[in-house]
DNA sequence: ATGTTTTATGACATCGGTGTCATGACATCG
DNA sequence: CGATGTCATGACACCGATGTCATAAAACAT
C-alpha cells in the first residue's frame, strides 16, 4: 500500500504537502494540488487510519457490544432479533455525527464480554455501548473513567448510564386501551416471572386496572413462556384451558410478546373460538413481521427499538462533545399502543360471554 | 491514557522490555516481569493497536459491509433481518481466526457504500466481506487487488468471489418431497417474478415436476408478492381466489417465504379451509420465529444463512492465509427442507379434491 | 580458569502520518 | 523604498509500539 511518501516524490513535493492537500488545512498552490491529487490517484494511496490515529488520539471510533447478531447458540433461531433495531437507531445516530461504529459480538457468550471490551480498548475507542437482547441487569467488566460507557435496554447496580423500555407504561396503556373498549376480564399470559420485563408489565397491568376500579383477579395472570423449549408449549396450552374453564372468562388474552400471540391464535382456533368476534388477543412488542401478517392483524405494544438506540447514542455523543446532558438516568423510553383489529370492542357490559363459533368461517371486518 | 514509557519507568526498565512482558516474545526475567506486570495494572495500561499496526502492517481487521441491521426506510420493520444470520456465520468464523470484524451497515442507501468501503481501507483492513439482504446481484466500488472480496447472498459481472443460496435446488426438493407425498397440483405464489431468487427457484419447481412426469401448468404459479405497500395484500387475495377457483383446484400452496405463508394461512381460514386437512401450504427461508410457532408449523425450506457466512468467512480467511481455495465461484450452498405438518399427504390419488370444513374447529393432529 | 552459549536487558531506528517552526517569494502599505 | 504581512512550502520532531543489534551478566563446557 502507497504511503504519503511515495506520493510525495511521485508528485516532487514534501509528505507535508501532501497532507496538507489531504486535510486541507493550510493553503497549497493550485498546480501543485493538481499533481499531487494526480499521484494520489496514480499510486491508488489511501491515507493509514493508525498512523493518523498515533498523532491526533483520536480514534473517531464508538465501540458496540451485543450479542443480538448471534444470541442463541441454535444456529437457525432468530427470535430476539428486533433488538437489532437498537444497533439501527444507534448507527444513524453516530454515523451523522461522523463517528464510526465498531460492532463486536458476543456469539451469546457472555464470556466474550471482557475480550471485546480489551480489544475496543486497544483500538481506543472514544465511547462504548452495550445492548442486552432483552431488558437485564448485566455486570460489565470495569471500563477505564475516561471512556463512557452507555447500557441499552439493559442496567446495572453502578449506576452507569442506562436507556431501558418504559415496560410498566406500555402494558398500562394496554390495558387502559382494552379497559377502553369494554373489557373487563383482563388475561394476562406473561414471560418468566422473573424478568424485568415481566415485573415492570404486572406492575403497569395493575396500575390501569386499579385506576379504572377493577378488582384484580390473580387467576388471570398466568405465565405462558417458559425458557424450556420442550415443555413452553404445553406450558401455554395448559394456561389458556385454565383461563377458559374459569367460572368467568377473559374477554381478552395479553400476551408477553407477538410471537406468542401468534401461538395463542392458533390455539384458540383449535378450541373453535375466532377472533376476534369470540376472544380478543393482544401483543407484545409490535414485531410487525408478525403482528401486520397475521389475520386478524395483531393489536400490540411497540417496544421503541430504535428509538432506545438512537438515544442511547445520542446521549454518548453529548457526553464526548462534552455537552450538557439533560439525560435522567435511567431513561425511559415509551412506545405507542398499535391497535389493529384482533381486539373487538365491547359495547354491552355483558357482552364479555364466550360464544361459539358459527358453522363456518367468514371473511372478518 | 498510560502508555508503554510510563510503564517502562514506572517498572524501572526499558520500553522494549515491557513490550516484551506483553508479547512474550522473548525472555524475561522473573521479577522483571512482575514489576512490569505490576505497573501495567497499577496504570491500567492496554496496548494502543494503532501503535501496533504502524510497525507490524497487520491490523488484523475484517470489513463486513450489510444493509442488514437498517435495511428499511421504516424505522419498525424487521422483515428480511434473518439474513443477519449470514454475519453470525462470518463472526463466528473470524473470532476463531482471531480477526476482528468491523461491521458498518449502509443504513439502507446504497449510496454509502463507497463511503464505508473508503473507511475501512483507511483502517487498513485485510479482506472485506459484502452481504446483502436478499439474493441480487451487486456494483461496488473499486477495491485494490491487494484487499480480497466476498460478497454473500449477491454477485455481480466481474467474477468477485460469491457465495449465494441454492434457490433452484431448495425449490426443486420441496417440489419433489409434496410430489413424493402424493400432490399433483402444486400451486407456487412466488416472490417478485424478476428476482433471481424467483427466477431460480420456478426453474428448481419446473424441474421436479418433469422430473416426476408432471405436465406444467403455468396457471398454478402466480406472483403472491409485490414491494407495493398498499397493493401486496391485495395481490395475494386475488392469487389465491384465482387459484381456488381453478377447474381442477391445487392441493398445495408453495409461497415464496414464510411470512407470505402466515398470511395464506389467514386468507385461507376466512375461505373456511383448513389446513392442512383441506388444503397445504409450505414456506421458504425456514423463518423460525414463524414457521415453528405456527398453527400448523409451517414446511419450508431453509435458508442456509449461516452456513453461507461461514463459507464466505472460510473462503477469505483462506486466501488471505495464501492457502489453497478450491471454492467454486460461485459457490452454491442449499439447506434442507425442514417437514411440517402444514403439508398432508395424499394417499388416494384422487384425494385431490378440496372438501369443506366441518362445522367447528377440532384440535388436529 | 578460560572460552562459549544462553539469558536478560537496553539503545536506537522505524512504521506513516501530522504539528511546529522556519524560510523564501510575493503582495501590500505607509 | 523599506517594513510588514500573507502565501506556499519544506525540515524536523513526534505519536507508541516493535524489530534489530549490541552488550553485560550468568550458566555451561572444556
Amino acid at each position: 500500500m502507497a504511503t504519503i511518501y511515495d506520493v510525495a516524490k511521485a508528485a516532487g513535493v514534501s509528505p507535508k504537502t501532501v497532507s496538507r492537500v489531504l486535510n486541507g488545512d493550510a493553503p497549497v498552490g493550485k498546480k501543485t494540488r493538481e499533481s499531487v491529487n494526480a499521484a494520489i490517484a496514480a499510486l491508488g494511496f489511501v491515507p493509514s487510519n493508525a498512523a493518523r490515529m498515533m498523532r491526533s488520539s483520536k480514534s473517531g471510533l464508538i465501540g458496540l457490544i451485543t450479542g443480538a447478531i448471534s444470541m442463541t447458540p441454535d444456529p437457525n433461531e432468530p427470535k430476539g432479533l428486533p433488538d437489532l433495531l437498537i444497533v439501527q437507531g444507534i448507527q444513524n445516530v453516530m454515523s451523522a455525527s461522523g463517528l464510526t461504529l465498531m460492532i463486536a459480538d458476543t456469539g451469546g457468550r457472555a464470556a466474550r464480554v471482557p475480550h471485546l471490551v480489551r480489544t475496543f480498548l486497544e483500538h481506543r475507542v472514544e465511547g462504548l455501548i452495550y445492548v442486552a437482547e432483552f431488558h437485564q441487569r448485566v455486570d460489565l467488566p470495569e471500563i477505564p473513567a475516561d471512556c463512557p460507557v452507555i447500557l441499552a435496554n439493559c442496567y446495572d447496580d453502578y449506576g452507569t448510564s442506562a436507556v431501558l423500555p418504559d415496560d410498566a407504561r406500555g402494558q398500562h396503556d394496554l390495558t387502559a386501551r382494552l379497559i377502553a373498549a369494554g373489557h373487563r376480564r383482563i388475561a394476562y399470559l406473561t414471560l418468566p416471572r422473573e424478568t424485568d420485563a415481566t415485573k415492570l408489565r404486572v406492575q403497569g397491568y395493575r396500575r390501569a386496572l386499579s385506576e379504572a376500579g377493577i378488582a384484580l383477579d390473580t387467576a388471570l395472570i398466568i405465565t405462558g413462556f417458559i425458557n424450556d423449549r420442550d415443555r413452553s408449549a404445553a406450558v401455554l396450552w395448559d394456561a389458556i384451558d385454565r383461563l377458559l374453564s374459569l367460572p368467568e372468562p377473559p374477554t381478552v388474552f395479553c400476551c408477553g410478546n407477538d410471537e406468542m400471540a401468534m401461538r395463542v391464535y392458533g390455539i384458540l382456533r383449535t378450541r373453535g373460538l375466532r377472533m376476534p368476534e369470540d376472544i380478543s388477543v393482544a401483543g407484545y412488542d409490535n414485531y410487525r413481521a408478525i403482528a401486520e401478517a397475521l389475520y386478524p392483524p395483531l393489536t400490540t405494544v411497540e417496544l421503541p427499538y430504535a428509538a432506545m438506540g438512537a438515544r442511547a447514542a445520542e446521549w454518548l455523543v453529548s457526553i464526548i462533545k462534552n455537552e450538557p446532558t439533560p439525560q435522567s438516568n435511567p431513561t425511559l423510553v415509551s412506545g405507542p399502543v398499535s391497535w389493529r383489529s384482533s381486539v373487538t370492542t365491547l359495547s354491552a357490559p355483558d357482552a364479555n360471554t364466550v360464544r361459539f363459533p358459527t358453522p363456518n368461517g367468514r371473511k372478518i371486518q
